[in-house]
DNA sequence: GATGAATGAGGGTTCATTCAT
DNA sequence: TATGAATGAACCCTCATTCAT
């Protein structure tokens, strides 16, 4: 038992930090994260983050795998219970939406990693990115094979999913900027307002769908 | 004329560190970006970059904006030319893929300015954008009113530009950490040899534009 | 114990710190120390100074303020045993010349603060000034009540006390370019050996006390 | 008359070099003062100031010199126009305090070389000092002999002299941290209203001249 | 499991000075 | 006479990391 309740305090301790690491990475990014910070704002001492997790590299590795490794899972396992292309095209949006959602933080890293070309990116995680892509080509091409879909490169329609997404996520923070353009806000909480994922769906199902004319 | 070419010379160094900086942000980002590489690579002396320009985010603001400023004009200039709002939407996606070709470096700095929020973003950048912006909404409201177009918000169509075509430059990075992935190499090639800003162009037309039987 | 001499040993690099940070602002003022030469003289890593004191600035203020408070008590606890006015200022001035010989760095401080007009002097250490010369002027109101002492502005008589005790304390530097002038160095040397602060008090209280015939 | 003119337009750089250089050396001392901000506050160019005046030291030594030498020969031929010792003493204190007072910004810089123990001080500078400071002993010596003057060590007079004349100049720097104590402000606004020099030398002459009854 | 102290290696910025014009 | 441009050398400060306890 007093194992145990150590064990529970151990685990306090590397949940607290990487909550904290989750939101500082987020914010400024790998090279302008400072340990230091990550230590204050999860309330722990600086040495325990090595202790338990070890250098910021690794922080970093474990923030973003624990994240990745969950999506894909859950990607995964919902397809399996779709039927058709399209029903499993729009489980994969909706499942990418979700662990946005879940994890606010994670849109503004992967954005970010992109933005690097993988520089930080150890090979765990491109394998976890690499899995969750190929259930995308995988789902264009039945659809494809099935006569249901257009040809669609997979390069072009991933980066149309988490892109808005993404840029949904920030919206916030450009939203402030705006004020002279009044126009520009209306649509923009237009938006806000309401459910993002399903208009990426509708949107791009219209152009992946093959349209009865032939087309 | 003699005084031309001093002028020449002396915006010299400007344009080396101008350029060297447009290229270490890109790869590294602003927090990880130093200011002694700036120098080495622009082949000026450190003291110099401040002289000319002043301090490291001024750097960046006057990187950023040379670039925004002039894919704005040039988009404004070119719409200005075209006649259905197809054509223009065409045009727009065709001039920011035109600025992201000449600017090969750009694309990360966006992506990653999204990622913080724009954070860094100083307003005058933050102008160029919102001008930008502001041009895509007007296509999409005129196609709307012309009934060629349906409803589609533009903080959704506009990612949907810029995400395939920043993801695109950035994928020769994560090319090398596909080996094991042969299928989906495969395709990432295909997509690199042909044109990107046409597939992007058919497929969001496709989209966007309303169907004969109603839709 | 144990715990005592972890402390001790805690305070050791403070200390060391402090020690030749004093050395150094008295001998080049804050403008002209260096951090560096500090943290070498201390036998400490720079980073630690920043660890244990903070900035440069605060570092300033900590050296100044040890000083100020120590002798603004010593003054008051010693005033309280003496009687007559004329005794009070005697402690006045001894209390002084004896604090600037325990920290012979001190007068240099002292007299360049004055030199900027308390420009980098903290509120901390401008309330301990005021405290310690408010000691003087009550002195010489209680002087003036009680008939011994003739009316004296303490805006003019502690700067005659402190001028002639941080005067004395540069001399040894002066000497050097003396030697052109032999007369002069004779002087100086009769009173480097001689107690300076008696000659002070003696002289002052020359002209501060009452002279019997009216005066 | 060309090359008058263009000599006027010299002396007047130079005249604006020395007259901003001496107010930011004494604001910030030497190692606080900064060239750029000398040019600036001059309207010359930086580089101007090297081609006329030559490196930082120089400057300064030429801002001192100016006035040293001026204060001594001011001093040596008012002194040659007094009878008595006593009245010597009067003239000295006297020049003294109305050089400081046509160069409002010397003080300081006197104030912190002393602090410095010389160390910029250059070789013509310190024999300024010598030649002004002899005066002094000579002054006093003259008086011991004929039997006016107690024995007084100059070394302990003149910074009683010059101490609360530079003092005085930096009240009104010390005069807003008086704020919490009035008693003490009413005291240094009845000096700064009335002569301090007046008061200073009664006062000194009191404890100077030797006393009817012996003493 | 946890931490205060310490540090080597830079990081951004400033500064006195020089030089071509 | 005057100056814009350029720079080497520091300077203050920060940061990821380690270690004794």
């Amino acid at each position: 038992m007093g194992t145990k309740a150590i064990k529970e305090k151990k685990s306090e301790s590397i949940r607290r930090i990487l909550g904290a690491a989750t939101e500082i990475f987020a914010e400024v990014g790998f090279a302008g994260a400072r340990v230091d910070e990550i230590a204050r704002r999860s309330g722990v001492n600086k040495a325990t983050i090595y202790y338990h997790i070890g250098d910021k590299k690794a922080l970093y590795t474990r923030v973003i795998h624990d994240v990745f490794a969950d999506m894909g899972k859950r990607i995964a396992s919902n397809i399996g219970q779709s039927q058709s292309p399209e029903e499993k095209l729009k489980t994969y949006i909706h499942n990418i939406a979700f662990t946005l959602d879940q994890h606010p933080h994670i849109p503004q890293i992967m954005l970010r990693e992109f933005a690097l070309g993988g520089h930080h990116f150890p090979d765990v995680v491109t394998e976890d990115f690499v899995r969750i892509f190929g259930m995308l080509t995988e789902i264009l091409e039945e659809g494809s094979r099935k006569g249901v879909f257009v040809d669609v490169n997979p390069f072009i329609l991933h980066p149309m999913v988490i892109g808005p997404l993404i840029f949904h996520k920030n919206l916030e923070a450009i939203r402030s900027k705006l004020s002279q353009a009044p126009e520009m806000l209306k649509k923009l909480d237009a938006l806000i307002s309401n459910g993002v994922a399903e208009k990426i769906e509708n949107f791009l199902l219209r152009a992946v769908k093959k349209q009865k004319n032939g087309d």
